[in-house]
DNA sequence: CCGAATGGTTCCATTATGTGAAACTTAGTT
DNA sequence: AACTAAGTTTCACATAATGGAACCATTCGG
């Protein structure tokens, strides 16, 4: 919501519409992204034409709504592929769940909000994309304070102003000095909690995936709820998913070039 | 690949160099992007300048290489829920999966592709995005088929142009006449098969999902192998999976407007 | 059945933006 | 130190984006 800061250039502009319509979440009418718009007419009209015949919306000519297109799709299954740390996971969060019978979440940090990437659940098999692409808060929730915590200082600093602490609950940690202490404490424990902080009952431990050179790629977690087990039930389950965090990372590194096929 | 034809105004050429990234299949260097583009060093620099400020791409600051961004999965996930029939069939795969014990695709379709929306695997329980996202042929699998059959002749006349007819298998349809004899033959029995035209030993049968106006949404199908079943058994099963894609359809329907709450 | 409002599309003069050759700055090699 | 390759910045120029206004098509109100 509010305003967008920076737009750069007209391709700027044509993202935000982008992001207009899947704020929407359904499709959605000229007129109504007119009214929400910065825009004249004339110039948003433009705008959806060139998304719309690009494949990044969809016109839906019954009834002239737009929807986010398949283009969008298709480039995110690239993403996915490649981007992330994903696909190089995917057997090792197969195991840690399999082993420990419990959620597993695999995010990354995007700006100063985690995005969950892949997750198995324990019980329901199947989840998909509806996981996967979800956003979170990063201050208050494991994978969340796990990043922040081995971010570089000027890096965090700036993270830090542009979250709005919100208190999901009684025990979310809102203020810029808690969430400081809390991620020095983890910063040294080498892993993170989540105590209810984001939602009453959910606990987990979450450790980081660092490349060699102390980058944060990603981070793992182990979701459950009180009614389950423990936080020091969790603390006990804390190595093994450090282990395989440590274990994704040298995979990653391993796999992170094809690099050198220069000459020939 | 080959030439992109319409690159409509700035935002698409900045666009084509996300679809540039994603044809890597990993992170990427400039330099070798630049060697694939025909724009002049600036000119892409520029664009992947933007498009990382934007989160369409990130760039690697140890190796300097492109990556899709994050983003991308953030709309993605956006484009799933709102404008696909995936959130809505959800619960019809499951039911469709578990009942016949067989792998279910949902496509829809994208120009001359078909894109695999979403999928219930039989033996496996998992595939997430790999899956989801991933695109196809339209004339030689059973949901392409059955899709290109139901599309109004014009619509269908723009498409048949655009397909590079490819052999996969001896079975496949490889000329307009073979293919559009047998779209009449779908379009008369309400369904498709998948004769292993795209993969030897995988047959499928394909229901269209119409909108109550005609246009094809989506196409709903049961796939399996020629070692587990037949044609015929599948031909067998070809009523169940109609009335299940019809009654996609009438959800959809049903979904497609939280219409007028115009005036308060 | 007509007139007005609403929702959507096209025109076109103005000007902001994107363009790309070339210069420059690192970092890497001999 | 001289050379090369890779990446970044500059800047005069031309293209492409802009948005006010006119235009068309429906729907609505009378």
């Amino acid at each position: 919501m509010a305003t967008k800061q920076s737009a750069d250039g007209t391709v700027g502009k044509a993202l935000e519409v982008l992001d207009q319509v899947a704020a929407f979440g359904r499709p959605v009418r000229f007129s109504e992204l007119l009214a929400g718009s910065p825009y004249p007419k004339a110039t948003l009209f433009r705008f959806l034409q060139t998304l719309t015949s690009q494949g990044m919306l969809n016109l839906d000519p019954d009834n002239g709504s737009y929807a986010l297109g398949m283009r969008l799709v298709r480039l995110a299954h690239a993403a996915w592929r490649q981007s992330s740390l994903a696909p190089i996971a995917r057997p090792f969060l197969d195991g840690l769940s399999a082993e420990m019978g419990e959620t597993v979440h695999l995010a990354q940090l995007d700006n100063s909000h985690v995005l969950y990437v892949d997750k198995r659940n324990a019980a329901v098999p199947i989840e998909m994309f509806s996981q996967a692409g979800k956003v979170g808060p990063a201050y208050c929730t494991g994978v969340g304070k796990v990043m922040l915590a081995f971010l570089s200082e000027d890096h965090l600093a700036r993270l830090l102003p542009q979250m709005s602490f919100h208190r999901y609950t009684d025990k979310t940690l809102v203020s810029v000095g808690a969430l400081r202490a809390e991620l020095s404490d983890i910063r040294r424990n080498g892993h993170a909690f989540d105590r209810e902080e984001h939602e009453p009952g959910i606990i987990c431990v979450a450790a980081p995936i660092l490349s060699a050179q102390g980058r944060v790629l990603g981070a793992l977690s182990l979701t459950s709820s009180t009614t389950r087990t423990t936080l020091a039930a969790l603390e006990a389950c804390a190595a093994r998913v450090k282990s395989t965090a440590t274990r994704i990372a040298a995979e990653a590194e391993s796999w992170r070039f094809p690099e050198d096929q220069k000459h020939a």
